[in-house]
DNA sequence: GATATTTAAGCAATCGATTGCATGAATTTG
DNA sequence: CAAATTCATGCAATCGATTGCTTAAATATC
């Protein structure tokens, strides 16, 4: 035994084709022939079947590196997302991993932390490592690296996004719609002066959303104030919550705030909690997303179901077209969306609380 | 123009060491040490800031697939986890990430959903791929197939669970400290009759806590009535209200529930409003892990924190030092918890609820 | 100043699988 | 039955980087 053998973490030797070839006594072309499922219909039955059982009982497994080598593909794809921690983003890449690893693909998944930068490094990171394709679901608005990825022939897929004036094939939910739903949502409910809490303009989702809102208000008659939309400088709690209060400190009176997600949603609720304003006998609120754990918070959140495992399958399904080769992969794929009524929505009230006097300020608010 | 020129997506040709030594005239194996920060200071300064320069300006990108074949190194780590949706895997995820992406390492993660067939198949997906290393964030308290790779000489660590009789390094919380914090707190405000919930005894986290609870009970005088003893059969909101009920429905007097992690506290407050029985103020219940969005349910559930970023980033730590043959490498990382005092427990009530007449059975329950 | 030593750079094998082409045997065809 | 065709298999180059060994030049030593 030589010390090298003895080393703790030494590897058991790796059988290769070279050693089935050896046992077998055939060349290790014909091994790898015999192995290939098409290939192999070009050999001797009997052949295949000694080579096969050969390799099942040596227990053969292949070196993907050194095929990825050969091919260059590599049977990988990366994803790259903002944070794995933010709950969207795992069902998404369940979805992804559904459609992607029965074929054999894994993915390699970066988190950008929404800094460009590091969105950089981390695709020529990918690269080095000969992803054959990139699943990419930032939230920038826009991002040159990945426009220049996909310049060079990476195969990319956009996740909720589009980039704009690119040919690069984009999945996005119907924010559109949803926002449309809801919004007709509020108005049947009695609803009348509608505030909008926007998420940050730099965002993709942040920006579309609004849009959509001002659209579907036109639509339907609604007024829109633009002092009654705050914009959000974050996609979280305490900016919701921040938000709401503005909206309340300008007096304009409002019954049902529709909020850019469901965590501004939250925030919001918890604002009106603190102010004892009832929510949604006073006010009601909507959110988006529909993020799980949402059943668990009083008042149940009213929201828009977005589909994430479905736009990671989608997704994946259209990466491995491009793939493939194919050519009629879709350029875009819009997926709908679902209005989930629970109970942070009600009838809208006669008076606005936001003219009400407030706790701390008994005069109350001039009403405009 | 060729037409495979003319393909859609035809990767833009990559510069090799092979270019740059045509451009620098000299041969690949000097390229090759030139740009590395090792061997290059063997080189002539002149001639391998040539090379650099050479390197930078025809924009070479190192193909780590080629170098991966040759050296048996891929910088690649497998991370193995059961569900990368559980809100308690991101935060390790990143942890690891933060330690070995600046190193160069990427991550390969794959979802056993649990099944043990699965898991050995992605273990065999994970070598195949040639990872340097796995760690290993499963959940039941046996595998097989974890523990044979490790043998064949692959580097494992394990995360949240150790595998009996195995040299296998771990990663733990202090889950029998966290267990013993919080059934202190409990009997200082003054509860002596505590129930508990177990998770699913075929999980590492299931057992560990159900003992740590016995023992914990035994050390502190406490007494441990078997009756008032749950067992969850998964970890969920629905196991948790069930066995609320099961533990009401047997007539035992208790004023607390421990539970063996969030959710199972969760659903346990949860079955408690459906029977409008007051927490904390008639029954107090506590959680373990401490869950991101645990401050938005109401009560704030009382729960005990551990470390899941750090969690993580030990575990990477570790395997790095397996990776680079280190044998001082700790067999076990026991990482401190720490409890977090919220409001779903108070004072210990005079006459415990589960005595009190119920809504549905006015007679009430009798005492034993 | 001749030999020994250090140093810089080139040569070529190697990692394991794939694949176009060559070869020789078996089969078909005229 | 000879020529043409088909077919199974072998041969060898290839993917791109790494690395032990060799060579040749430069420097040091006696």
């Amino acid at each position: 035994m030589t010390s090298v053998e003895g080393s703790k973490y030494m590897l058991k030797k790796r059988i290769t084709l070279k050693d089935i070839a050896r046992e077998t006594g055939v060349h290790v072309s014909t091994v790898s022939r015999a192995l290939d499922p098409v290939e192999c219909k070009h050999l001797t039955e009997e052949v295949a079947n000694r080579i096969q059982s050969a390799a099942k009982t040596l227990g053969y497994r292949p070196n993907r590196i050194a095929a990825g080598l050969r091919t260059n593909r590599t049977m990988t794809v990366g994803v790259i997302i903002p944070d794995i921690t933010n709950v969207i983003f795992p069902p998404i890449l369940r979805g992804i991993e559904s459609v992607l690893e029965p074929l054999g693909y894994a993915s390699i998944i970066v988190n950008t932390d929404s800094d460009p930068e590091r969105e950089e490094r981390l695709i020529d990171v990918l690269r080095d490592r000969g992803v054959d394709g990139v699943i990419h679901a930032a939230v920038l608005r826009n991002d040159p690296a990945i426009a220049k990825a996909a310049d060079d022939g990476l195969p990319v897929v956009t996740l909720n996004r589009k980039v704009d004036g690119s040919p690069i094939p984009s999945i996005v939910n119907d924010d559109d719609s949803g926002i449309c739903q809801m919004l007709r949502h509020l108005r049947d409910l009695g609803h009348t002066r509608i505030a909008h809490i926007s998420g940050p303009q730099d965002l993709s989702t942040g920006q579309l959303r609004l849009a959509a809102f001002r659209r579907a208000a036109d639509d339907m008659n609604v007024a829109v104030n633009d002092e009654l939309i705050e914009v959000a400088s974050r996609f979280d709690e305490a900016e919701g919550a921040r938000c709401l209060l503005n909206l309340l400190a300008k007096g304009k009176p409002f019954t049902a705030v529709l909020c850019a997600n469901d965590r501004l949603a939250l925030g919001a609720i918890e604002a009106l909690r603190e102010r004892s304003i009832g929510c949604p006998g006073q006010i009601s609120v909507t959110g988006f997303n529909d993020m799980p754990f949402l059943n668990l918070v009083q008042p149940q959140l009213t929201t828009v179901r977005i589909q994430q495992f479905g736009a990671g399958k989608a997704a994946a399904g259209v990466l491995l077209q491009l793939l493939n080769g194919d050519s009629s992969a879709p350029r875009e794929t819009i997926l709908p969306v679902e209005l989930v009524v629970r109970n942070s929505t009600g009838s809208a009230p006669e008076i606005p609380a936001s003219v009400l006097p407030k706790p701390n300020d008994p005069a109350g608010a001039i009403q405009q």
